[in-house]
DNA sequence: ACAAAAGTGTTCACTTTACACCCATGT
DNA sequence: ACATGGGTGTAAAGTGAACACTTTTGT
């Protein structure tokens, strides 16, 4: 017998994961499957998020990065708690009902959605026991629940966010050139960014640092490898209190 | 018989009202007293936000407009749902933990936390069965459970957000002078602004309508009233993706 | 006349934006 | 030699920050 846990309650995971060959944001989901008895017919086929209750003794930062553990392996990365979700009829949906008595949880769950910043590379999905797959952010599947609103949602912190905290390091490799934080930028928002100005704004950074290494292995002009020092950002760090309204 | 009470799941209202007269940022709280059984010895005495449980019909977002109106009658406040609590020790205190008993509810009650936007001189605290009282942010009571710590996080949240979004004409009457808006801002950010930069900012925004009318019955050069279109606010609002990490 | 707060301009430094071609490398 | 993406410079417009005195009004 395991952990107790708290019947009604959840947390969901929104995992970012950014493909930087494929220059792609993409969202790790699960499938959700299920025939009727006789196999005659699908009676649910589509995906969620990830997620699962929260135990009576963790907080919900740690019910978070449990679940994602259990699906990735992996641990300390970026989250961020954004929103609880708690509508009545959110798990009421045709499929929604039918599984929700199949796992035997509240109808009325509440859950608490993170998300998380990581590289595809990071995460090895074969052989993985939740059938786990990932999806260009543009190009969702059908979603159970009312996940699809909670991506949505996570997608819009994540813009904001990446405006003015330095998070977008935790989707790129260590040694990173400028341009593939100029893709991943342009894959987070949605637009096109001037390659000039944001060289030369990234370049004045002082935390970003030259590391005076080419890419290897390309066939083309190498590029330079650049850092991003956590330590110098912080120490250089200006809280500025521009209204900008 | 009232709606059915989920026992384990809450809203907390941080409730900011701005006081105009008295320039400051206040919190509405709410007196926990408790005496023991034979009157001796006082066994709760400290304040705590404005909360209660979910129903089993209703929404996170009703919930909390529920609660906020039976406090302060009001409807239609500017609010935000910033954060999730549920820590198992943030109802462990020694006065919460006798207050969870008297009260009856799980000791593991998850809140889901809003913050909410007035006008103090909106609220009648008089004859109030709440004993609710104005605190300013910057002299807060002894609260009791988590309650400080959702506080802060609310006031970091609105300081952020006041930055990016027209929130403050929630805080303000409908007319008010520039430098209430000045005034506004310093108790929000706790910073000092110069006048004739924030003045000129302000005045060019198209949304910041001149009305021709100057203040009434002060002891003094009587300033100019202005006041916030959301239409022109609408129209003219331009999402930018300006980087400053 | 005085007290109190309203209102007013300019300069300098820096940042943003727009824009098009040559360069270095691997194949 | 060629294809591919890497890398480069400048000018104009706009914005942010610093800074001190005069004006208007009520009492």
């Amino acid at each position: 017998m395991g952990p107790k846990e708290i019947s009604n309650i959840s947390v969901d995971c929104v995992v970012f994961g950014y493909d930087i060959k494929r220059k792609s944001l993409n969202i790790l989901l699960i499938k959700r499957y299920l025939e009727s008895e006789t196999g005659s017919s699908v009676l649910v086929d589509d995906y969620v998020l990830t997620g699962y209750h929260v135990y009576e003794h963790e907080t919900l930062d740690e019910a978070s990065s449990r679940v994602l553990n259990k699906l990735t392996g992996l641990t300390n990365l970026y989250k961020k708690q954004f929103k609880a979700f708690g509508a009545p009829d959110r798990l009421m949906g045709e499929a929604d009902q039918i599984w929700v008595k199949k796992k035997q949880f509240s109808p009325r769950t509440f859950t608490i959605a993170y998300y998380f910043l990581l590289k595809t590379e990071d995460v090895t999905l074969e052989g993985n026991a939740n059938k786990a797959k990932w999806f260009p952010i543009e190009e969702l599947p059908r979603l159970g629940f009312d996940h699809e609103k909670i991506i949505k949602e996570a997608h819009e912190d994540l813009k904001v966010k990446c405006l003015s905290e330095p998070i977008t390091f935790e989707l790129l490799p260590v040694k990173f050139t400028i341009n593939d934080v100029q893709d991943l930028y342009q894959s987070i928002l949605g637009i096109e960014i001037d390659n000039r100005n944001f060289r030369r704004k990234l370049i004045n950074k002082k935390y970003i640092i030259a590391l005076g290494e080419k890419q290897t292995g390309v066939s083309k002009k190498p590029a330079q490898l650049y850092m991003f020092s956590k330590d110098v950002y912080d120490k250089v760090f200006n809280k500025n209190y521009l209204i900008s309204i």
